[in-house]
DNA sequence: ATGATTAGACGGACTGGTCAGTCCATCTTC
DNA sequence: GAAGATGGACTGACCAGTCCGTCTAATCAT
Protein backbone atom coordinates (compact mmCIF):
# COMPACT_ATOMS: atom_id res chain seq x y z
CA UNK A 1 0.00 0.00 0.00
CA UNK A 2 1.17 3.39 -1.26
CA UNK A 3 0.21 6.44 0.03
CA UNK A 4 -1.69 7.07 -3.23
CA UNK A 5 -3.86 4.38 -2.39
CA UNK A 6 -5.05 5.75 1.26
CA UNK A 7 -7.16 8.16 0.08
CA UNK A 8 -7.40 10.84 2.55
CA UNK A 9 -10.42 11.33 4.47
CA UNK A 10 -11.62 14.36 6.39
CA UNK A 11 -14.69 15.94 8.41
CA UNK A 12 -16.06 18.83 7.39
CA UNK A 13 -18.84 21.22 8.14
CA UNK A 14 -21.90 20.24 6.64
CA UNK A 15 -22.77 23.47 4.71
CA UNK A 16 -19.12 23.36 3.52
CA UNK A 17 -19.58 19.41 2.14
CA UNK A 18 -23.04 21.01 1.02
CA UNK A 19 -21.84 23.43 -1.07
CA UNK A 20 -18.79 21.86 -2.40
CA UNK A 21 -21.20 19.13 -3.66
CA UNK A 22 -23.63 21.09 -5.13
CA UNK A 23 -20.98 23.40 -6.93
CA UNK A 24 -19.23 19.93 -8.40
CA UNK A 25 -22.72 18.75 -9.50
CA UNK A 26 -23.50 21.69 -11.27
CA UNK A 27 -20.65 21.56 -13.15
CA UNK A 28 -20.79 18.11 -14.07
CA UNK A 29 -24.93 18.36 -14.84
CA UNK A 30 -24.04 21.28 -17.35
CA UNK A 31 -21.55 19.18 -19.07
CA UNK A 32 -23.11 16.09 -19.96
CA UNK A 33 -26.67 16.51 -18.65
CA UNK A 34 -28.57 14.89 -15.99
CA UNK A 35 -28.71 11.68 -17.17
CA UNK A 36 -24.94 11.32 -18.09
CA UNK A 37 -24.12 12.81 -14.96
CA UNK A 38 -23.02 9.98 -12.68
CA UNK A 39 -22.95 10.70 -9.10
CA UNK A 40 -19.58 8.60 -8.71
CA UNK A 41 -18.60 11.32 -10.69
CA UNK A 42 -20.22 14.33 -8.88
CA UNK A 43 -18.33 12.68 -5.49
CA UNK A 44 -14.95 12.23 -7.09
CA UNK A 45 -15.13 16.19 -8.19
CA UNK A 46 -16.76 16.89 -5.26
CA UNK A 47 -13.38 14.91 -3.77
CA UNK A 48 -16.24 13.00 -1.57
CA UNK A 49 -17.60 9.40 -1.72
CA UNK A 50 -21.08 8.48 -2.95
CA UNK A 51 -22.11 7.87 0.64
CA UNK A 52 -21.13 11.09 1.21
CA UNK A 53 -23.28 13.02 -1.23
CA UNK A 54 -26.37 10.87 -0.05
CA UNK A 55 -26.02 12.21 2.98
CA UNK A 56 -26.38 15.65 1.46
CA UNK A 57 -28.79 15.34 -1.15
CA UNK A 58 -31.88 12.44 -0.67
CA UNK A 59 -31.58 11.51 -4.16
CA UNK A 60 -29.94 12.67 -7.97
CA UNK A 61 -33.53 14.02 -8.39
CA UNK A 62 -32.75 16.35 -5.24
CA UNK A 63 -29.31 17.44 -6.39
CA UNK A 64 -29.91 18.22 -9.41
CA UNK A 65 -33.01 20.70 -8.66
CA UNK A 66 -30.83 22.56 -6.23
CA UNK A 67 -28.53 23.16 -8.86
CA UNK A 68 -31.22 24.84 -10.97
CA UNK A 69 -32.46 26.65 -7.83
CA UNK A 70 -28.84 28.35 -6.88
CA UNK A 71 -28.44 29.45 -10.51
CA UNK A 72 -31.88 31.15 -10.35
CA UNK A 73 -31.05 32.90 -7.07
CA UNK A 74 -27.89 33.99 -8.57
CA UNK A 75 -29.36 35.48 -11.89
CA UNK A 76 -32.23 37.17 -9.92
CA UNK A 77 -29.87 38.97 -7.44
CA UNK A 78 -27.52 39.96 -10.61
CA UNK A 79 -29.96 41.48 -12.11
CA UNK A 80 -31.90 43.13 -9.09
CA UNK A 81 -28.69 44.57 -7.60
CA UNK A 82 -28.54 46.38 -10.63
CA UNK A 83 -31.59 47.47 -11.72
CA UNK A 84 -33.17 48.08 -8.01
CA UNK A 85 -31.68 51.37 -7.49
CA UNK A 86 -32.52 52.71 -10.30
CA UNK A 87 -35.52 55.39 -11.01
CA UNK A 88 -36.06 55.97 -14.73
CA UNK A 89 -38.56 52.93 -15.69
CA UNK A 90 -37.33 52.99 -19.14
CA UNK A 91 -33.65 52.70 -17.40
CA UNK A 92 -34.37 49.86 -15.57
CA UNK A 93 -35.81 48.16 -18.61
CA UNK A 94 -32.49 48.95 -20.88
CA UNK A 95 -30.25 47.64 -17.61
CA UNK A 96 -32.31 45.02 -17.04
CA UNK A 97 -31.94 43.50 -20.57
CA UNK A 98 -28.44 44.12 -20.06
CA UNK A 99 -27.79 42.60 -17.01
CA UNK A 100 -29.64 39.70 -18.31
CA UNK A 101 -28.02 38.89 -21.39
CA UNK A 102 -24.67 39.38 -19.47
CA UNK A 103 -25.28 36.93 -16.43
CA UNK A 104 -25.97 34.05 -19.31
CA UNK A 105 -23.08 34.95 -21.24
CA UNK A 106 -20.54 35.16 -18.25
CA UNK A 107 -22.63 31.68 -17.61
CA UNK A 108 -23.52 29.51 -20.23
CA UNK A 109 -23.75 26.62 -18.19
CA UNK A 110 -26.76 27.83 -16.67
CA UNK A 111 -28.74 28.01 -19.85
CA UNK A 112 -27.88 23.81 -20.21
CA UNK A 113 -28.84 23.25 -16.16
CA UNK A 114 -32.41 24.55 -17.19
CA UNK A 115 -32.97 22.89 -20.68
CA UNK A 116 -31.84 19.84 -18.30
CA UNK A 117 -34.54 20.44 -16.30
CA UNK A 118 -37.50 20.70 -18.56
CA UNK A 119 -36.10 18.15 -20.32
CA UNK A 120 -36.32 15.86 -17.83
CA UNK A 121 -38.71 16.26 -15.62
CA UNK A 122 -41.75 17.33 -17.34
CA UNK A 123 -44.20 15.79 -15.32
CA UNK A 124 -43.12 18.32 -11.94
CA UNK A 125 -45.40 20.94 -13.54
CA UNK A 126 -43.65 24.54 -14.03
CA UNK A 127 -39.97 24.72 -14.89
CA UNK A 128 -38.25 26.66 -11.63
CA UNK A 129 -37.56 29.45 -14.06
CA UNK A 130 -40.93 30.30 -14.74
CA UNK A 131 -42.03 29.76 -11.53
CA UNK A 132 -39.18 32.36 -10.30
CA UNK A 133 -40.35 34.50 -13.70
CA UNK A 134 -43.53 34.54 -12.22
CA UNK A 135 -41.97 35.88 -8.85
CA UNK A 136 -40.42 38.79 -10.30
CA UNK A 137 -43.38 39.43 -13.18
CA UNK A 138 -45.28 41.95 -10.89
CA UNK A 139 -42.22 44.20 -10.29
CA UNK A 140 -41.29 44.51 -14.27
CA UNK A 141 -45.45 44.98 -14.94
CA UNK A 142 -45.22 47.91 -12.76
CA UNK A 143 -42.43 49.57 -14.73
CA UNK A 144 -44.43 49.52 -17.92
CA UNK A 145 -47.27 50.90 -16.31
CA UNK A 146 -45.34 53.55 -14.84
CA UNK A 147 -43.98 54.53 -18.57
CA UNK A 148 -47.57 54.80 -19.59
CA UNK A 149 -48.60 57.12 -16.52
CA UNK A 150 -45.95 59.05 -17.47
CA UNK A 151 -47.16 59.42 -20.75
CA UNK A 152 -44.18 58.15 -22.68
CA UNK A 153 -45.42 54.92 -23.35
CA UNK A 154 -48.12 54.50 -26.00
CA UNK A 155 -51.53 54.24 -24.21
CA UNK A 156 -53.03 51.52 -26.83
CA UNK A 157 -50.08 48.76 -26.03
CA UNK A 158 -50.97 46.82 -23.26
CA UNK A 159 -48.45 46.45 -20.60
CA UNK A 160 -48.65 42.81 -20.32
CA UNK A 161 -48.42 41.83 -23.61
CA UNK A 162 -45.10 43.94 -23.74
CA UNK A 163 -43.61 42.52 -20.58
CA UNK A 164 -44.33 38.98 -21.95
CA UNK A 165 -42.68 40.24 -25.28
CA UNK A 166 -39.69 41.39 -23.37
CA UNK A 167 -39.33 38.22 -21.50
CA UNK A 168 -39.80 35.86 -24.17
CA UNK A 169 -37.30 37.33 -26.44
CA UNK A 170 -34.62 37.65 -23.74
CA UNK A 171 -35.25 34.12 -22.76
CA UNK A 172 -34.97 33.28 -26.57
CA UNK A 173 -31.83 35.08 -27.47
CA UNK A 174 -29.99 33.08 -24.78
CA UNK A 175 -30.85 30.13 -25.87
CA UNK A 176 -30.42 30.89 -29.34
CA UNK A 177 -27.03 32.02 -28.57
CA UNK A 178 -25.95 29.37 -26.67
CA UNK A 179 -27.84 26.89 -29.05
CA UNK A 180 -26.72 28.12 -32.14
CA UNK A 181 -23.44 28.75 -31.09
CA UNK A 182 -22.02 31.02 -33.80
CA UNK A 183 -23.86 33.97 -32.93
CA UNK A 184 -21.81 37.53 -31.69
CA UNK A 185 -22.17 38.71 -28.35
CA UNK A 186 -26.29 39.76 -27.38
CA UNK A 187 -25.20 41.55 -24.42
CA UNK A 188 -22.93 44.08 -26.34
CA UNK A 189 -25.82 44.73 -28.53
CA UNK A 190 -28.16 44.74 -25.55
CA UNK A 191 -28.66 48.58 -26.21
CA UNK A 192 -29.54 48.11 -29.89
CA UNK A 193 -32.30 45.35 -29.05
CA UNK A 194 -33.54 47.84 -26.33
CA UNK A 195 -33.43 50.60 -28.75
CA UNK A 196 -35.29 48.02 -31.18
CA UNK A 197 -38.08 47.36 -28.80
CA UNK A 198 -38.65 50.82 -27.75
CA UNK A 199 -39.11 52.46 -31.25
CA UNK A 200 -39.37 49.90 -33.36
CA UNK A 201 -38.04 49.01 -36.49
CA UNK A 202 -40.15 51.49 -38.63
CA UNK A 203 -39.23 54.74 -39.23
CA UNK A 204 -41.98 56.98 -37.74
CA UNK A 205 -45.00 57.51 -39.25
CA UNK A 206 -44.63 60.51 -42.20
CA UNK B 1 -55.19 -20.47 -27.40
CA UNK B 2 -57.68 -18.27 -28.24
CA UNK B 3 -57.84 -15.74 -31.20
CA UNK B 4 -56.88 -12.83 -29.33
CA UNK B 5 -53.53 -14.24 -27.74
CA UNK B 6 -52.57 -14.44 -31.61
CA UNK B 7 -51.40 -11.19 -32.74
CA UNK B 8 -51.84 -10.59 -36.44
CA UNK B 9 -49.01 -10.41 -38.71
CA UNK B 10 -49.14 -8.26 -41.55
CA UNK B 11 -46.29 -7.55 -44.10
CA UNK B 12 -46.67 -3.61 -45.15
CA UNK B 13 -45.40 -1.55 -47.66
CA UNK B 14 -41.62 -0.19 -46.25
CA UNK B 15 -42.52 3.25 -46.62
CA UNK B 16 -45.67 3.03 -44.64
CA UNK B 17 -44.47 0.74 -41.79
CA UNK B 18 -41.72 3.55 -41.34
CA UNK B 19 -44.13 6.87 -41.27
CA UNK B 20 -46.05 4.38 -38.74
CA UNK B 21 -42.99 3.71 -36.65
CA UNK B 22 -42.16 7.89 -37.19
CA UNK B 23 -45.88 8.88 -35.53
CA UNK B 24 -45.65 6.56 -32.82
CA UNK B 25 -42.42 7.83 -32.23
CA UNK B 26 -43.25 11.11 -32.37
CA UNK B 27 -45.84 11.19 -29.84
CA UNK B 28 -43.77 8.63 -27.56
CA UNK B 29 -40.88 10.95 -26.81
CA UNK B 30 -42.93 14.24 -26.47
CA UNK B 31 -44.90 12.38 -24.05
CA UNK B 32 -42.30 10.91 -21.77
CA UNK B 33 -39.27 12.24 -23.19
CA UNK B 34 -36.17 10.77 -25.21
CA UNK B 35 -34.79 8.55 -22.24
CA UNK B 36 -37.99 7.50 -20.58
CA UNK B 37 -39.36 6.62 -24.33
CA UNK B 38 -38.78 2.88 -24.04
CA UNK B 39 -38.39 1.29 -27.60
CA UNK B 40 -40.98 -1.59 -26.86
CA UNK B 41 -43.60 1.47 -26.27
CA UNK B 42 -42.45 2.99 -29.47
CA UNK B 43 -43.21 -0.57 -31.60
CA UNK B 44 -46.64 -1.42 -29.23
CA UNK B 45 -48.40 1.77 -30.75
CA UNK B 46 -46.62 1.56 -33.88
CA UNK B 47 -48.39 -1.85 -34.00
CA UNK B 48 -44.95 -3.67 -34.71
CA UNK B 49 -42.55 -5.43 -33.27
CA UNK B 50 -39.50 -4.60 -31.31
CA UNK B 51 -37.59 -6.36 -34.27
CA UNK B 52 -39.11 -4.36 -37.26
CA UNK B 53 -38.82 -1.22 -35.82
CA UNK B 54 -35.31 -1.84 -35.45
CA UNK B 55 -35.10 -2.69 -39.47
CA UNK B 56 -37.05 0.74 -39.59
CA UNK B 57 -34.41 2.60 -38.15
CA UNK B 58 -30.72 1.72 -36.84
CA UNK B 59 -31.18 2.81 -33.57
CA UNK B 60 -32.78 4.59 -30.70
CA UNK B 61 -31.04 7.63 -31.69
CA UNK B 62 -31.27 7.65 -35.14
CA UNK B 63 -35.14 7.39 -35.01
CA UNK B 64 -35.65 10.61 -32.80
CA UNK B 65 -33.51 12.42 -35.11
CA UNK B 66 -35.93 11.34 -37.97
CA UNK B 67 -38.77 12.57 -35.98
CA UNK B 68 -37.22 15.90 -35.35
CA UNK B 69 -36.26 16.40 -38.37
CA UNK B 70 -39.76 15.65 -40.15
CA UNK B 71 -41.30 18.13 -37.38
CA UNK B 72 -38.84 20.74 -38.77
CA UNK B 73 -40.13 19.88 -42.16
CA UNK B 74 -43.73 20.61 -41.48
CA UNK B 75 -42.62 23.71 -39.47
CA UNK B 76 -41.01 25.46 -42.26
CA UNK B 77 -43.53 24.04 -44.66
CA UNK B 78 -46.92 25.57 -42.97
CA UNK B 79 -44.77 28.89 -42.34
CA UNK B 80 -43.39 28.89 -46.12
CA UNK B 81 -46.60 28.20 -48.27
CA UNK B 82 -48.44 30.75 -46.80
CA UNK B 83 -45.70 33.95 -46.67
CA UNK B 84 -43.77 33.23 -50.18
CA UNK B 85 -46.81 34.22 -52.44
CA UNK B 86 -47.15 37.51 -50.38
CA UNK B 87 -44.86 40.43 -52.55
CA UNK B 88 -44.87 43.30 -49.43
CA UNK B 89 -41.75 42.59 -47.03
CA UNK B 90 -43.87 43.54 -43.70
CA UNK B 91 -46.55 41.78 -44.38
CA UNK B 92 -44.54 38.45 -44.94
CA UNK B 93 -42.96 39.55 -41.35
CA UNK B 94 -46.85 39.84 -40.11
CA UNK B 95 -47.71 36.69 -41.22
CA UNK B 96 -44.32 34.68 -40.71
CA UNK B 97 -45.05 35.52 -37.30
CA UNK B 98 -48.66 34.69 -36.69
CA UNK B 99 -48.13 31.18 -38.81
CA UNK B 100 -44.66 30.24 -36.79
CA UNK B 101 -46.80 31.46 -33.20
CA UNK B 102 -49.59 29.02 -34.62
CA UNK B 103 -47.71 25.90 -35.84
CA UNK B 104 -46.54 25.74 -32.35
CA UNK B 105 -50.04 26.17 -30.70
CA UNK B 106 -51.15 23.59 -32.91
CA UNK B 107 -48.31 21.14 -32.72
CA UNK B 108 -46.94 21.68 -29.40
CA UNK B 109 -45.30 18.42 -29.21
CA UNK B 110 -42.89 19.84 -31.01
CA UNK B 111 -41.40 22.02 -29.14
CA UNK B 112 -40.97 19.10 -26.86
CA UNK B 113 -38.89 17.27 -28.96
CA UNK B 114 -36.50 20.18 -29.83
CA UNK B 115 -36.31 20.64 -26.14
CA UNK B 116 -35.36 17.02 -25.83
CA UNK B 117 -32.83 16.67 -28.64
CA UNK B 118 -30.59 19.42 -27.23
CA UNK B 119 -30.81 18.18 -23.93
CA UNK B 120 -29.92 14.72 -24.85
CA UNK B 121 -27.51 15.14 -27.63
CA UNK B 122 -25.73 18.69 -26.87
CA UNK B 123 -22.23 16.55 -28.26
CA UNK B 124 -23.78 16.32 -32.08
CA UNK B 125 -23.44 20.05 -32.38
CA UNK B 126 -26.27 22.54 -33.77
CA UNK B 127 -29.73 21.31 -32.89
CA UNK B 128 -31.59 20.69 -36.02
CA UNK B 129 -33.68 23.34 -35.23
CA UNK B 130 -30.98 25.98 -35.84
CA UNK B 131 -29.66 24.28 -38.70
CA UNK B 132 -32.98 24.86 -40.25
CA UNK B 133 -33.31 28.30 -39.22
CA UNK B 134 -29.80 28.61 -41.08
CA UNK B 135 -30.96 27.97 -43.99
CA UNK B 136 -33.90 30.05 -44.06
CA UNK B 137 -32.44 32.76 -42.76
CA UNK B 138 -31.16 34.23 -45.36
CA UNK B 139 -34.51 34.78 -46.79
CA UNK B 140 -35.88 36.93 -43.96
CA UNK B 141 -32.48 38.92 -44.08
CA UNK B 142 -33.68 39.58 -47.72
CA UNK B 143 -36.68 41.12 -46.55
CA UNK B 144 -35.85 43.53 -44.05
CA UNK B 145 -32.88 44.83 -46.76
CA UNK B 146 -35.44 45.36 -49.05
CA UNK B 147 -38.08 47.48 -46.47
CA UNK B 148 -34.11 49.68 -45.99
CA UNK B 149 -33.95 49.92 -49.34
CA UNK B 150 -37.95 50.96 -49.81
CA UNK B 151 -36.99 54.13 -47.30
CA UNK B 152 -40.00 52.24 -44.88
CA UNK B 153 -37.06 50.97 -42.21
CA UNK B 154 -34.76 53.08 -39.89
CA UNK B 155 -31.80 52.91 -42.08
CA UNK B 156 -29.80 53.02 -38.89
CA UNK B 157 -31.11 49.57 -37.65
CA UNK B 158 -29.03 46.22 -38.89
CA UNK B 159 -30.99 44.28 -40.77
CA UNK B 160 -29.16 41.47 -39.14
CA UNK B 161 -29.98 42.16 -35.67
CA UNK B 162 -33.62 43.04 -36.59
CA UNK B 163 -33.67 39.24 -38.10
CA UNK B 164 -31.92 37.91 -34.96
CA UNK B 165 -34.19 39.67 -32.57
CA UNK B 166 -37.63 38.37 -34.90
CA UNK B 167 -36.27 34.85 -34.38
CA UNK B 168 -35.11 35.17 -30.88
CA UNK B 169 -38.61 36.46 -30.17
CA UNK B 170 -40.68 34.06 -31.57
CA UNK B 171 -38.23 31.38 -29.64
CA UNK B 172 -38.61 32.14 -26.70
CA UNK B 173 -42.51 32.68 -27.26
CA UNK B 174 -42.90 29.53 -28.31
CA UNK B 175 -41.32 28.11 -25.22
CA UNK B 176 -42.48 30.04 -22.69
CA UNK B 177 -46.16 29.70 -23.85
CA UNK B 178 -45.49 25.54 -23.66
CA UNK B 179 -43.51 25.78 -20.50
CA UNK B 180 -45.09 28.39 -18.62
CA UNK B 181 -48.11 26.47 -18.52
CA UNK B 182 -50.61 29.44 -18.23
CA UNK B 183 -50.71 32.15 -20.38
CA UNK B 184 -53.25 33.05 -22.85
CA UNK B 185 -52.44 32.23 -27.06
CA UNK B 186 -49.50 33.88 -28.46
CA UNK B 187 -51.19 33.50 -31.63
CA UNK B 188 -54.22 35.00 -31.56
CA UNK B 189 -52.09 38.30 -30.10
CA UNK B 190 -49.53 38.30 -33.58
CA UNK B 191 -50.52 40.98 -34.79
CA UNK B 192 -50.06 43.06 -31.39
CA UNK B 193 -46.37 41.54 -31.19
CA UNK B 194 -45.82 42.44 -34.85
CA UNK B 195 -47.07 46.48 -34.30
CA UNK B 196 -44.62 46.21 -31.34
CA UNK B 197 -41.56 45.10 -33.51
CA UNK B 198 -42.52 47.58 -35.83
CA UNK B 199 -43.27 50.77 -34.31
CA UNK B 200 -42.26 50.13 -30.76
CA UNK B 201 -43.52 50.88 -27.04
CA UNK B 202 -42.62 54.19 -27.00
CA UNK B 203 -44.90 57.03 -28.17
CA UNK B 204 -43.12 58.52 -31.38
CA UNK B 205 -40.73 61.53 -30.53
CA UNK B 206 -42.94 64.42 -29.59
C1' DA C 1 -57.81 -22.14 -59.77
C1' DT C 2 -55.28 -24.49 -56.30
C1' DG C 3 -51.53 -26.21 -53.66
C1' DA C 4 -46.36 -26.25 -52.84
C1' DT C 5 -42.42 -23.69 -51.91
C1' DT C 6 -39.58 -20.26 -49.97
C1' DA C 7 -37.58 -15.47 -49.24
C1' DG C 8 -37.62 -12.60 -46.04
C1' DA C 9 -40.79 -9.79 -42.87
C1' DC C 10 -42.18 -10.19 -38.27
C1' DG C 11 -42.43 -10.23 -33.03
C1' DG C 12 -40.72 -10.77 -28.74
C1' DA C 13 -37.61 -13.49 -25.48
C1' DC C 14 -33.20 -12.79 -24.13
C1' DT C 15 -28.54 -10.64 -23.08
C1' DG C 16 -25.21 -7.54 -21.46
C1' DG C 17 -23.99 -3.25 -19.77
C1' DT C 18 -25.05 0.66 -17.01
C1' DC C 19 -25.94 3.21 -12.80
C1' DA C 20 -28.79 4.93 -8.71
C1' DG C 21 -28.94 3.99 -4.30
C1' DT C 22 -27.56 0.87 -0.12
C1' DC C 23 -24.68 -0.75 3.42
C1' DC C 24 -21.00 -1.54 6.33
C1' DA C 25 -16.00 -1.81 7.47
C1' DT C 26 -12.88 1.78 8.27
C1' DC C 27 -11.18 6.05 9.71
C1' DT C 28 -11.43 10.69 12.15
C1' DT C 29 -12.18 13.42 15.84
C1' DC C 30 -13.24 14.54 20.37
C1' DG D 1 -12.71 4.60 23.52
C1' DA D 2 -17.05 5.93 21.42
C1' DA D 3 -19.85 8.40 18.13
C1' DG D 4 -20.62 9.09 13.84
C1' DA D 5 -18.68 10.66 9.35
C1' DT D 6 -16.65 8.59 5.25
C1' DG D 7 -15.89 6.07 0.87
C1' DG D 8 -16.52 2.66 -2.22
C1' DA D 9 -17.91 -2.31 -3.17
C1' DC D 10 -22.06 -4.24 -4.15
C1' DT D 11 -26.98 -5.09 -5.71
C1' DG D 12 -30.99 -4.92 -8.27
C1' DA D 13 -33.65 -2.67 -11.77
C1' DC D 14 -33.87 -1.17 -16.19
C1' DC D 15 -33.71 -1.19 -21.23
C1' DA D 16 -31.23 -0.82 -25.94
C1' DG D 17 -30.20 -3.78 -29.18
C1' DT D 18 -29.72 -8.85 -30.86
C1' DC D 19 -31.23 -13.09 -32.58
C1' DC D 20 -33.94 -16.63 -34.15
C1' DG D 21 -38.19 -19.41 -34.56
C1' DT D 22 -42.63 -18.26 -36.66
C1' DC D 23 -45.65 -16.58 -40.04
C1' DT D 24 -47.01 -14.03 -44.56
C1' DA D 25 -47.51 -13.62 -49.15
C1' DA D 26 -45.48 -13.76 -53.61
C1' DT D 27 -44.17 -17.00 -57.16
C1' DC D 28 -44.55 -20.92 -59.62
C1' DA D 29 -46.05 -25.67 -61.03
C1' DT D 30 -49.83 -28.25 -62.01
Amino acid sequence: MTDSSRPTRTHKAPEQRRREVLEAAAVVFAEVGYRCAEMDRIAERAGAGKGTVYRCFASKETLFMATVEKALEDLTCYVNEAVDPLEDPLEQLRLGIHRYLEFFECNPETVELFIQERAEFPKNGKPLYFVYQETSGGKWRARFEKLIEQGRMRPDMSPALAQEVFSDLLYGAVFSQLLAGDRESRAERADEISELLFRGILKPES
